[in-house]
DNA sequence: TTTAGCACTCAAGACCATTAAGTGCTAATC
DNA sequence: GATTAGCACTTAATGGTCTTGAGTGCTAAA
């Protein structure tokens, strides 16, 4: 990006745009003479090798060895994905596939990002990926105490993120209704809203004493549960789907690179971090280097992010070799985000604000 | 399994064994020679050559091709697994790692599970297994109602599985207590312990009846958020760790192979097949094409259930290239299941059955 | 029954020639 | 000055031949 490609000539791009379009459908380096046949002006090919040896100093284009023809550098994919590239026309049938999809709204929203990424990776060949953010649960706004049969009972914890979370609470000693109520009062005085750092030890004890003796032994426990609702997987959750795609493609017929890129997908903390440091609202294509993780140089990653207000909620998007079929694969990943993204927003609109309804 | 093996002279066992240990610790095929100096007794390499010939006749041992050395065989290494094998000795730093993990009782069951997936994969350096059963909830056996704030509340559902389920229902009118209250009533009434087949048109109309206009509306969407839970993926989880893993072993050096089983551990309906239909509380270890997916012919998958009563609530395992150091394995998967399972069981008899506590 | 010895087999590697694709460059042409 | 024809050159891929080495099966002797 830190290129300037306006210097180039027609010609050259309606060469570079032809070598690109071969090889991402053939795989194979493209030569002078192919593209004679395949150009809509019609020049010899020493002209052509002559264009090339000049796109090929620009940096737009690569040899695999001297006698071989040309194969675009990620520079070219760039280049292309940046200004080349003609917008996919999506058939009905793969228009129809991915509404079908969207219309089921009463689903979770990883089970929508999951399904998604399902059809994705279908509808593209390659290996989709699915991403639920976890917005990190800071604070508990509000608890609940039920009881649910003998010997326990149920705690509901409604949580900053407008999540629920639930624990059963196993006492072996039975508790009166009159101290279940103590304690649900006690755990909204003391642990709503309120800092993990600011639980002491003489807050706790505190609590156990404003409780009374009888529920005096629930408190440690439930105190557990807090803590783990809210340090649990701040991270958020990276899946793969279609992982022996990949295979298919020769340029992981060779095991040891594919290897590097299976290692990436299993780690996931890579890529996570390249999906959690993107732009928002818009389509990211990480060609070959571009993303840093080095084991990933021949491979391209497409994605776009779902938001909720100003939060990333997730993620869903495709990896591939660098030789991916990018109109085709943004049309869709874009598609299908934007879907859902709307879905997001539709249903946001619902409990919230009426006001924006009625403009 | 329908070999019948005691006919093995005790020199034979000699030899296959040493020709099964120096194979798995090598990966190569083993010739005569060799055999001469690794071997408790002192024969000649003609002597034992006629004697690979008898177990190569036997099915016991493969070779890859006249002038190459013996390779144990499928049944070579079920033979092995079943009547050869030494108990392997775990180390004190193996068993304080698996140790370390059980201790942290206080996990969520399927969290357990992975990390001890991911333990076992670390320290037999093969891909592992995770598997979550879902005891599918058949009916709903307790609903509660609980105001959330303006213009929704929170459905609570105990299922018969004895878990808990939640779903927030967004009324976008104003419900009384009143309302909420008979609601509730009318649920636990009418859907409780209730198969779906049941709920027809005209339950339903009467449920609406029932609850009075206010909350009519809701009784739909509830009904949608019912069926849901009951039908939720029932079939379970599976999730594998350390894919990559596999294609550091020679046998997934060719592609094909590898994609096969890849294949398979994208798909994951064959190994949960598997898996579910195995036997309880014993390491069940399938070798090649003992597994009848024909894809994992050169794999061997091992595990071991984890039930809670008389239910598979998870398992643990391995999988890797028959050629796999069967007794590390075994013994490994052994411990970190047994553990678990024990935790399971403690757990259980907390709440439950204080009888078996006094005896 | 065991063993020494020998002929035989086969995969793997080294070496070589051939082929085909494609290039770069020069000199002629438009 | 841009384009093109033509030619020498480079290189990967393919396939053939030879050699080597590991390992076997079989026979005959111990």
């Amino acid at each position: 990006m830190s290129f300037e490609f306006k210097d180039l000539s027609e010609r050259k791009k309606l060469i570079l745009q032809a070598i690109i379009d071969a090889h991402i459908s053939g795989g194979e380096p493209v030569g002078s003479k192919y593209l004679t046949q395949n150009l809509p002006i019609s020049i010899s090919s020493a002209t052509i090798r002559n264009e090339m040896a000049e796109l090929e100093d620009m940096g737009l284009l690569e040899q695999p060895h001297t006698s071989a023809g040309r194969v675009p550098s990620e520079y070219g994919y760039r280049f292309y994905v940046n200004s080349l590239m003609k917008g996919y026309e999506m058939t009905m049938k793969e228009i129809d596939e991915l509404n079908r999809l969207t219309k089921s709204k009463q689903e979770k929203l990883d089970h929508i990002l999951e399904s998604a990424a399902k059809l994705m990776g279908n509808m593209t060949n390659y290996t989709s990926l699915a991403f639920k953010g976890n917005t990190p649960t800071t604070v508990i706004t509000q608890f609940k105490t039920m009881r649910m049969g003998a010997g326990k009972f149920l705690l509901v914890m409604m949580t900053s993120d407008e999540n629920v979370q639930t624990k059963v609470i196993n006492h072996g000693f039975e508790v009166s209704d009159d101290s279940l109520e103590r304690l649900e009062a006690v755990l909204n005085k003391y642990l709503c809203n309120v800092d993990l750092e600011q639980v002491t030890l003489s807050l706790i004890s505190e609590m156990e004493r404003a409780v009374g003796v009888e529920a005096a032994a629930l408190i440690n426990p439930i105190v557990k549960g807090v803590y783990d609702v809210i340090n649990q997987n701040a991270a958020g959750e990276l899946k793969f789907q279609g992982v022996d795609r990949l295979l298919q493609y020769p340029e992981f017929s060779d095991i040891g690179r594919f290897r590097g890129l299976l290692g990436a997908i299993e780690k996931k903390d890579d890529i996570l971090d390249i999906v959690s440091h993107s732009k928002k609202d818009e389509i990211n294509v990480y060609i070959g280097s571009e993303n840093s993780v080095d084991v990933m140089n021949n491979s391209t990653l497409i994605f776009r992010t779902i938001t909720q207000g100003d939060k990333v909620v997730g993620a869903i998007g495709v990896i591939g070799p660098c030789r991916m079929d990018y109109s085709k694969v943004i049309a869709t990943v874009d598609y299908l985000s934007r879907n859902i993204q709307q879905m997001m927003d539709n249903d946001k609109l619902l409990p919230d604000k009426e006001s924006e309804d009625k403009k």
